[in-house]
DNA sequence: GAAACCTAAGCT
DNA sequence: GCTTAGGTTTCA
């Protein structure tokens, strides 16, 4: 047989090692080895055996390299697919990510198979005639006193000598040794114990002849076996129904009737009983909107890329169960991407009370057992159906039919870790792959995917009704300087006020959202000016009462407030700002009589507590919720009729690009939890530019002036979806070495670029300059930004590749880091 | 990132 | 002649 080559990437995290390596797959291999499966090889200069990926099978390889052998392989069937391989390589190119990470998140969740190696003693009598050096007769001890069959990650524990293991080695090669390799299971399968009958054929009076007529409870046990018409039931469950001993059952065990085995079950996150969601007719728009779709799968292959604009409470979501309902018909799967699943428990609960047993949800509060039972469900076909949070997108299914993201403009979809990808570019290269369907929702489409869809790059479908055609809910803007003028500085203008008062009064739920928790924003002097920043990350930090600390959002350091102020030793300590905390607790006071609620990141945490709140909110037992963005997502309850927001220019000042973006997408989304019972809904938004064109469009639910009016200004100052922006971001805890580094690496990129006649490339490549958020968790950061023509990106990545990650210049990077975004999320 | 390799210095 | 500590090099 001829000989083949492996190509493999190996489990080793440094960035010089991070590239494909060829093994020689030794011809007992040859008919086990696949593509997908991991292996174990020898690998640098002392053989270390390590773990390895095979990405690919060649026939040939040029001689280049004395080659190793691959030593074992470690599953027995392939982990993931072709496709996900070639998705992996994919995304470790497109994002500037290394091999390894790329494939961590195609990959199993958690490592579920370690390799450890086993020491062992050979031969004691060879032992007494060998001279031995310290460290080796050290190992020797260590076996005699602790048991022959050591660990070599135990034996390390004890003795702390860096030329371990090569006097393992030396006493293997002396024949003193030996050492083995086991590869032990760190998630189990799990198992559980199930009754069955059997002689399922069996009737009632057979068994009664059997067991005889004075165990009456075994009878009742016997009866309701019987009742399951052949179905097993699982042992825990039929004690539990039948309020029986386990000795009773072991009776029936003995006298043969039954059969108690073990079955393997899959651990599954959905607790509880959720109620089934009933099949909805469509509105003759849905129906359009499904008709096209469908249309178009069964069409030409090119055409399947479709964004869906449809106004908050338009039914997308039925679109989604009704597409997923037609994938099935053609035993095709479907992943449904959500932006966080903790924020969107009713599609969920949708999904599954449609789909039942047919739906896996993946996200990242499972836990690793958890996790693993719903991935293993995925890719040994025993569902069709995943939901899941933005790597859900790797969902390792064979016969894929359709994508869909839901809250497509969410800022969840981009990974802020490595590989930093962004899930819509993942599922609409997935799609190419397999010829899926990929379908993009939202009510706020983000500019970059309407874009797309304007040039014909996605197929654009509008839904302009809500589904039960109630109105869309009237916004009212305040001008807070007109309250101030007037004499009112408290956080509720005057018509919120009122407005609350009415809606209470008439048994209605209110919402109100403020994109800030704690108390108070910052903490200052009034003498000297003083804020109390964070020390290790430069950033003012926000008060929170509850447990009257000043807490750091960006590193969670907590410290108690200062009574006087360490600069100047005044007594005037004031703190200035809102957040959600001090809203609740005037709200409390505005409203004494009224049941407030606060939802955010510090009420949620517990779990559960979220859900708690939004049965109590679904039960109408809440007449004012108040929360940050956790508010704005997904949440449908028929009751609330009025909508506030606090304070609608706070993503507005941020030195972002995109914050336009961001204040119309909350207004819209917040506003739309408002009126979509059959009650009229009103929202009342206070701001202190209320001029500003993302709240006007806001106002008057006009997506597509605001589109227009942004798309301008994105146009004119070079930005998204005009231009690509790379993002570095050059971090150490030195701040002066930060800084010279980044200098010469934005001297180097330029060098390059002006090598490749990068045009404009001293005015596309900014930086490099402080970041915004200048220190975080002790490290300086340092930022220095390209933009450049989509035709232009590839090269562009290869430049801060060769400058940034391979060292072609060969820079001292002891002690500083890199953060290399490819289209960022934000520029902060 | 980890281990072997390399070198120089310290110890007996 | 050996161990030890630190720096450098390499990984198929």
């Amino acid at each position: 047989m001829k000989k083949k080559y492996a190509q493999v990437i190996v489990d080793n995290k440094a960035t010089s090692t991070d590239k494909l390596y060829t093994y020689i797959i030794k011809s007992s291999m040859l008919d086990m080895l696949q593509e997908g499966m991991r292996v174990l090889v020898p690998f640098g200069r002392g053989n270390k055996i390590v773990k390895g990926i095979v990405v690919s099978i060649e026939e040939d390889y040029d001689n280049k390299y004395n080659l190793k052998s691959i030593i074992d392989i470690i599953d027995d069937k392939p982990l993931i697919p072709k496709d996900l391989i070639e998705l992996s390589l994919w995304m470790s190119k497109e994002y500037l990510s290394s091999y390894l990470s790329a494939f961590q998140v195609v990959l199993p969740p958690g490592n579920y198979k370690e390799v450890q190696t086993i020491v062992s003693i050979k031969d004691t009598f060879k032992l007494k005639h060998y001279k031995l050096n310290s460290l080796e007769q050290k190992i020797i001890n260590l076996l005699k006193i602790k048991g022959n069959n050591l660990k070599l990650e135990t034996i390390k524990e004890y003795i702390k000598n860096s030329n371990i293991n090569s006097a393992i080695k030396a006493l293997e090669d002396k024949g003193l040794i030996e050492t083995t390799l086991e590869i032990e299971n760190l998630v189990g399968k799990k198992y559980e114990k199930y009754v069955s009958l059997e002689n399922k054929s069996i009737s009632y009076d057979d068994m009664v002849n059997i067991i005889g007529t004075r165990c009456y409870k075994q009878l009742e046990i016997a009866k309701y076996l019987l009742s399951l018409k052949g179905e097993d039931i699982s042992l825990k469950e039929l004690m539990k129904k039948t309020n029986s001993s386990l000795s009773t059952v072991k009776a029936l065990e003995d006298k043969g009737i039954i059969n108690i085995y073990n079955k393997e079950v899959y651990r599954t996150p959905i607790k509880g009983n959720i109620p089934k969601y009933k099949r909805q007719l469509l509105t003759p728009k849905q129906k359009k909107c499904v008709d096209e779709i469908m249309n178009s799968i069964k069409g030409k292959k090119e055409d399947k890329k479709f964004l869906i604009h449809g106004v908050t409470g338009s039914g997308k979501t039925e679109i989604y169960l009704h597409l997923v309902e037609e994938m099935l018909k053609f035993g095709k799967e479907s992943i449904i991407l959500v932006p966080e699943i903790a924020l969107t428990p009713q599609t969920i609960e949708r999904f599954v009370g449609r789909f039942g047993d047919n739906v896996a949800v993946l996200h990242s509060k499972l836990s690793n057992g958890e996790r693993f039972d719903q991935w293993r469900k995925i890719k040994e076909g025993k569902v069709k159906i995943a939901v899941g949070a933005r790597s859900a997108v790797f969902a390792p299914f064979n016969n894929l039919g359709l994508i869909v993201i839901d809250e497509e403009h969410e800022n969840t979809y981009k990974s802020s870790m490595n590989p930093k990808y962004h899930a819509i570019e993942v599922a609409e290269k997935r799609c190419e792959q397999t010829g899926a369907c990929l379908i993009l929702g939202s009510a706020t489409p983000s500019i970059e995917s309407y874009y797309k869809a304007k040039n014909g790059k996605f197929k654009l479908l509008y839904l302009d009704e809500r589904i039960n055609s109630s109105e869309m809910p009237k916004v009212n803007i305040i001008d807070m300087r007109d309250e101030l003028n007037r004499g009112n500085k408290s956080i509720f203008s005057k018509a919120l006020y009122k407005a609350i008062d009415k809606n209470l009064r008439d048994n209605k739920q209110t919402i109100l959202f403020l994109n800030r928790r704690g108390y108070s924003t910052f903490v200052s002097c009034r003498q000297c000016g003083y804020v109390v920043k964070c020390n290790s990350c430069d950033i003012a930090m926000t008060y929170h009462m509850k447990d009257n600390k000043l807490k750091c959002h960006y590193c969670g350091l907590a410290i108690n407030p200062p009574n006087i102020c360490p600069v100047c030793n005044s007594k005037y300590i004031k703190y200035f700002g809102i957040g959600t905390e001090k809203v609740e607790n005037y709200t409390k006071k505005m409203f004494p009589n009224a049941v407030v609620k606060r939802m955010d990141m510090d009420t949620t945490t517990k779990k559960g507590s979220y859900e708690s709140i939004l049965k109590d909110m679904q039960n109408k037992k809440i007449d004012i919720l108040i929360g940050t963005q956790m508010v704005a997502k997904g949440l449908d309850f028929e009751n609330v009729t009025l909508v506030g927001i606090i304070a609608a220019d706070t993503s507005l000042n941020l030195p972002d690009f995109r914050g336009p973006e961001r204040t119309f997408q909350l207004i819209t989304q917040v506003a739309g939890r408002a009126g979509r019972g059959d009650y009229e809904g009103k929202v009342i938004v206070q701001t202190y530019t209320p001029e500003h064109y993302s709240i006007q469009c806001a106002k008057e639910h006009d997506y597509i002036s605001f589109y227009n009016k942004e798309i301008l200004l994105r146009e004119e100052f070079k930005y998204p979806p005009f231009v690509n922006i790379i993002s570095i971001i050059i971090y150490g805890e030195d701040q002066k070495l930060v800084m010279n580094r980044s200098k010469e690496v934005y001297k180097h990129l330029l060098n390059e670029a002006f090598d490749i006649n990068y045009k404009d490339f001293k005015k596309n490549i900014i930086g490099p300059y402080p970041a915004p958020l200048e220190k975080i968790k002790k490290n300086y950061r340092y930022q220095i930004l390209i933009k450049c023509k989509d035709d232009e990106l590839e090269d562009l990545k290869r430049i801060v590749e060769w400058v940034c990650i391979l060292n072609k210049y060969k820079l001292d990077y002891q002690g500083i880091k890199f953060n290399i975004d490819i289209n960022p999320n934000s520029i902060m």
